[in-house]
DNA sequence: CTATTGCAGATAAAAAATATCCACGATAAA
DNA sequence: TTTATCGTGGATATTTTTTATCTGCAATAG
């Protein structure tokens, strides 16, 4: 049972494009620069994040990333289906009918318990994800962690994101 | 997020282990065949198994395995954490120092909320795998299972389990 | 036009999971 | 006592997955 690194780092990026004005969008490579990670391997999972529609993307100078909706509407459980994928971490390999004495295929028509079991775990671990919203994590960080952090992280943030030059003009 | 195979084995070759009568044990390359699977492989995973305290461990002929408790005592917890390891699948890399501008150490002394709530979800996941008792798993195979795959279970079972001398002499 | 950005695909390097083998100690049975 | 069977531990190989890099391409603000 693991995670890849994978899902920390696009938890993080989600969580600093929480900060940006309106519809500014923030490179992937400064996020990159921000966090310590490799430019070209962080851009594949923002792009799955993309996919997902959890980000939204614009190409360009003065683009980057940006959420595609309101922290207040995306969960860590979309994050973590985005970047690991929606399979079970459990896959069930039917090794009961393995054996060397096979029985005929209607013998397993029942689903394996085991199976069953795993699957309802995981379906609390999800559930827990389901509850955590970005906003909240994005919230608590403002109150909880240091200033010297939170000041710093605005300050990245501020830096570095780029206005839109189309759309209404700021933010909501 | 993935599961490794071995936790699958783990588990059906606990299950079979729990169906045997008394202090009898089954081999580990008996099992292996049972299910298809690699017997050199198998028995890494069983003697972690063991480690754990989970099965016992009988050398010799007419040695091999059995479980170290009453079935209704092992849960599939239990099995996971001894296969996969007492990780959790989240590790906080803090990233978020990584960056170019590092702050004091002093300004991370907060814990990560990202790391917490992605413990808090792993935590779900465990709980349920804890409720989730070896001894269940049987039972409900033994009564929602096709009669012929319980048949051919309990015969495999009977034809390899082996008795042990010494002891007290029979079951409790 | 030019520079910057995201995207897709091929590829490579590193790490982990899976699998095999052999020497060893224990032990039940012959 | 001898022999064959079993689990253990270590070394090693194979395969798969993860992580990382690079190149060419399309989009676009200035």
């Amino acid at each position: 049972m693991k995670l890849g690194e994978g899902v920390e780092a696009a938890i993080h990026c989600a969580a600093m494009l929480a900060g940006v004005d309106g519809d500014a969008t923030i490179p992937g490579a400064a996020m990159a620069e921000a966090f310590g990670l490799s430019p070209s391997y962080l851009l594949k999972h923002l792009n799955m994040l993309s996919v997902a529609r959890i980000l939204e993307s614009v190409p360009g100078p003065a683009g980057g990333y940006r959420l595609a909706r309101p922290a207040e509407h995306i969960t860590l459980l979309d994050i973590v289906l985005a970047v690991e994928g929606r399979e079970p971490a459990f896959r069930c390999g039917e090794i009961r009918r393995n054996g060397p004495a096979r029985l005929d295929v209607s013998a397993y028509v029942k689903p394996c318990g085991i199976n069953a079991a795993m699957l309802k775990a995981e379906k609390a671990y999800r559930a827990a994800l389901a509850e955590a919203k970005l906003s909240d994590i994005v919230s608590e960080f403002m109150t909880d962690a240091d200033p010297r952090s939170v000041a710093a992280g605005c300050a990245f943030v501020a830096r570095h994101q780029r206005p839109q030059k189309s759309s209404s003009t700021k933010q909501a």
